[in-house]
DNA sequence: TTAGGTGCAAAACCTTTGCCATCCC
DNA sequence: GGGATGGCAAAGGTTTTGCACCTAA
């Protein structure tokens, strides 16, 4: 399918980029309603969708309800706060090595790895 | 808020611990009703949701739609198979003192950590 | 007896989709 | 022009909830 460059795609994108708080697709909703008013949530979801097929942004599913969104980047750990639910970026050394031996031990064909940290941060402690 | 034994409770923590599937809420309600028949979804969300409050189950989130869920075990990680969608417990041995060091780097409170690769599994190669 | 639990059904939510108009290339 | 995209609203699917009736302790 040969993507078109949309102004809402753009604004999306754009959106994400400035954004290092692990939105929602409704608060991108939000946030990108304020420049074009009238853009409805069924293009956010679809543009996330086409984002995601290309591989420009990343989805993280911590949550149990909600899906957040990111820019794609390099692999990196998430912190979720059980208390104030913020996402934050943690900057520990992605563990090297780690997918090629779960490959060897499983036979399974390994393209990545997430991982997750909880407990309360700074603010909520 | 105490708790109470009722058969419902009973059978659906009897249905996690003889399961490595990581089922879904449906998935357990369809399995509970082959033994109480009318039981209400409600109720099998009601006690999901008990059962991850007292620490009895897990709830895991790779899935962007549904939860899934597991008898409480030490920690450990998972594949999820991007193709038929199974997720499958690794023995992969979990990271020593690597919340430790999270913690410190942060000045967070970390309470544990949580991990899911991903690709394709044995049969879906 | 009585607070916690259950069934049922409706409500609440998040996400997807169909249809048709619109816009990009 | 033609296919990709957007707006709108309805549909879909999962989870939560209100309420009246039960039931374990």
């Amino acid at each position: 399918m040969k993507r078109r460059v949309t102004k809402q795609r753009e604004l999306i994108i754009k959106v994400l980029e400035n954004n290092r708080t692990h939105p929602t697709a409704d608060w991108i909703y939000e946030k990108v309603k304020k420049e074009i008013p009238d853009i409805s949530k069924g293009t956010v979801y679809r543009n996330l969708q086409v984002l995601l097929e290309d591989g420009v942004i990343t989805e993280l599913n911590l949550d149990g309800i909600l899906a957040r969104y990111e820019e794609k980047q390099k692999t990196h750990y998430h912190f979720k706060c059980e208390k104030c639910g913020r996402v934050i970026d943690l900057d520990e050394p992605v563990l090297q090595g780690i997918n090629e031996r779960v490959a060897k031990k499983t036979g399974f064909k390994v393209s990545g790895h997430q991982a997750e940290f909880h407990g309360l941060c700074k603010n909520c402690q």
